[in-house]
DNA sequence: ATCTAAATTTAGGCTTACCTAAAAAATTTA
DNA sequence: TAAATTTTTTAGGTAAGCCTAAATTTAGAT
């Protein structure tokens, strides 16, 4: 099996299927990476037939799409290169951490193995990147640092903001609003049976946020 | 006119035709166009039409193409691209500088402003690239180092290589076997008339090249 | 268990950026 | 200057990656 070069959009595909996967563990709805990469359906089943044929998804017509072990292996080294640039973007190039996201979607595609072996010496070999997400190492070995969210913590329990899920735009200026980056200690003030909304304490002022948002904030407790 | 934005292609059409050109002083065929691109003449002919839609270029049918104003602009704005990517490579991730090109080229079509500006800063903003190149800065204006060629010395007259014109990948490993690199001095040993070939010293070791070799060859006299 | 709604796929179309073959224009040569 | 050659353009075609509309399958509600 030849290390065929991927295009642009078959890498975007494959790295959004591995996300949606859990690791490999989970089939995929067509629907659901419709959603995600914002292409029509019709489009996506495109794709998966196509990514098929190369065995880097298995796919069971009406059912879903199941990443394979080389796809997970390539999609793994897509992750590598993006957080990679990540670091470099944040670390070098002084870009605040809501910035960097879309520039490294871009640089991710360069295709060198040198180039992004070169980087990751030059960076030190780090291990996470700035939104606290694992750095899959050369061979795509990446620590589980999966760490509880903030609606895991307990009434008066205090937690230190560790990694942020969602990359979207308008979450990180969500989180900007609510003044929540890398390292902010949040404590849980109070848990709303009805909707499971949370309201915590930042900088000791007093939000309420809603369940979807504490999942996609992920905290060290202390 | 608002800065649209172009494709990897349009951009590399652009770049090329600039090249050409000679800093936008010279009517472009569509027949060096496609030999540099490598891409039938037929295809040039259409994206000329695109471009020239955009007005990026003027082209008068059977004659030729000149690049417009802000077809040098945008132009200019690739090669500051280029360029910064190639001293990054060479200098922080330790390429060799015959290593740079190819990856530059890729690296070249991520297209943010704020990135290649941060960059340049991290850079400290070099006037040259690890070919001798000079780079535009972010208004487009560059230094004219136009050197002499190793051809226009003459006999007994020495030379530091400051500048490697033609960046193709069977060039460059030509210079390695010839131990030519930036900083190398070379001595003219003799011209010879029948194909104004050049006896060279490098190193003290007596070379024969060509004409067409010692053109890409700018140097400065000592 | 059937009927409906949602998810998925198929069919047919479009744009970009390329191609080949053939026609047209310009240039060179005799 | 007319014929031959070269250059350029036109015409028609292809693959990738998207689209919409319609058909099919699956899942959910009653």
């Amino acid at each position: 099996m030849a290390n065929v070069k991927l295009s642009k959009s078959e890498e975007n595909y494959l790295k959004s299927i591995f996300n949606l996967s859990e690791f490999g563990n989970k089939q995929v709805s067509t629907n659901s990476i419709s959603k995600v990469l914002n292409i029509e359906p019709a489009s996506v089943t495109d794709m998966i037939k196509k990514l098929s044929k190369k065995n880097l998804i298995y796919h069971e017509k009406y059912k879903g799409s199941t990443i394979s072990k080389s796809g997970i292996k390539i999609a793994l080294q897509i992750i590598r290169r993006h957080r990679l640039w990540e670091v470099f973007l944040h670390d070098k190039l002084n870009f605040k951490w809501d910035e960097i996201h879309n520039i490294a979607e871009e640089l991710e595609h360069v295709s060198s193995e040198e180039l992004i072996d070169n980087l990751d010496k030059f960076l030190k070999y780090p291990k996470i990147d700035p939104h606290g997400d694992p750095i899959p190492n050369k061979l795509g070995e990446i620590d589980f640092v999966d760490k509880i969210s903030i609606s895991d913590l307990n009434i008066n329990e205090k937690g230190i903001v560790s990694r942020i899920i969602n990359e979207d735009e308008e979450f990180f200026s969500l989180l900007k609003k609510l003044n929540i980056e890398i390292g902010t200690e949040v404590k849980i003030i109070d848990k709303i049976e009805y909707d499971q909304s949370l309201e915590i304490h930042i900088d000791n002022k007093s939000v309420i946020i809603s369940k979807d948002i504490a999942d996609n904030i992920k905290i060290t407790k202390i």
